[in-house]
DNA sequence: TTTCCTGTTAGTGT
DNA sequence: AACACTAACAGGAA
């Protein structure tokens, strides 16, 4: 899942295995994914792995940046000797040899490590950049939510310019807050209880404490989780992982609420997407 | 077969 | 500003 937790988790793996490595080869299989020079990646090193909100950051010694954006259904498996991992949409599964059809750029490293860019519906792009470009990507985006400047008075001043928004939409919104997306905004709002329908300007103070607490709780949890899932090497089953267990709405619809209040998780549709709630214990 | 859905987001019109 | 709708695309589910 493309949102903060699994890119976090790509992260954090890619930071322990691809930095230092040289780019010797890249081979790019469907252009229109791949904006940039090639000849900028060629030779050079990776220094450092980055994430943003929902982009992926490579960083080159050459002061260029490698920027990824998995969109809906974007994967990138890292594969060396010992075999490969994974993070992403789960679809097609990890464990599908590479490369296949959705695999349309390839990343020869040193040391015979491969990084393969599938992408099943084509929405996503990696782009390489410079200092300003990269700056120029972020410029309308807001802040972290596990920074720890993003505290509750923060949440509040930010919210509070868009009284008449609703709440799923506002944590959606990534000029707003960095990251979440349509699972975890409705997994959010679950925990703290509100419906996503309703509007920023009718939380009590109380409310808004607990979708902050929620996001602060929650994304870390996913962290740990995903990382758990994506750490699963292709020989084991299970891609798709256990993190479907660890949702507590998203998905649930027609099945009994967890909190056991005799509510069933409903779904509804909010500006196209899929929102899921309990409609007994979420007010 | 057809239709509808999907973890995103940029753009357009009202 | 908020909201609805569309477009990029492939494929699974009903």
């Amino acid at each position: 899942m493309p949102e903060l937790p699994e890119i976090e988790t790509i992260k954090r793996q890619l930071e322990e295995k691809a930095v230092g490595l040289k780019i010797e080869k890249v081979d790019i299989r469907l252009k229109k994914l791949f904006v940039g020079e090639i000849n900028d990646l060629i030779g050079v090193k990776i220094v450092g792995v980055r994430r943003r909100a929902k982009l992926l950051i490579i960083d080159l010694e050459n002061k260029k940046h490698m920027l990824f954006h998995l969109k809906m259904s974007g994967q990138l498996i890292f594969e060396d000797r010992n075999g490969k991992f994974g993070g992403g949409h789960p679809v097609p599964p990890f464990s599908k040899p590479v490369p296949h059809s959705a695999t349309h750029v390839i990343f020869y490293l040193s040391g015979n490590n491969i990084l393969y860019f599938n992408e099943l519906r084509q929405f996503g792009w990696v782009k390489v950049v410079n200092d300003k470009q990269l700056e120029e990507n972020f410029s309308k985006v807001g802040p972290e939510p596990l920074s720890e400047l993003f505290t509750l008075e923060k949440f509040s001043k930010i919210i509070e310019k868009r009284p008449k928004s609703k709440i799923k939409q506002i944590l959606m919104d990534q000029s707003t807050i960095a990251g979440i997306g349509n699972i975890y905004a409705s997994e959010i709002c679950y925990y703290a209880k509100v419906m996503p329908t309703r509007s920023i300007g009718s939380l009590t103070k109380d409310e808004k404490k607990l979708l902050h607490e929620g996001i602060k709780k929650i994304l870390p949890v996913a962290i740990k989780y995903q990382g758990t899932s994506a750490d699963s090497y292709v020989t084991l089953a299970g891609e798709k992982g256990t993190y479907i267990k660890y949702l507590k709405v998203y998905g649930r619809q027609g099945q009994k609420c967890l909190r056991n209040d005799g509510g069933v998780i409903e779904k509804i549709k909010q500006g196209g997407r899929g929102t899921f709630f309990c409609s007994v214990c979420q007010k």
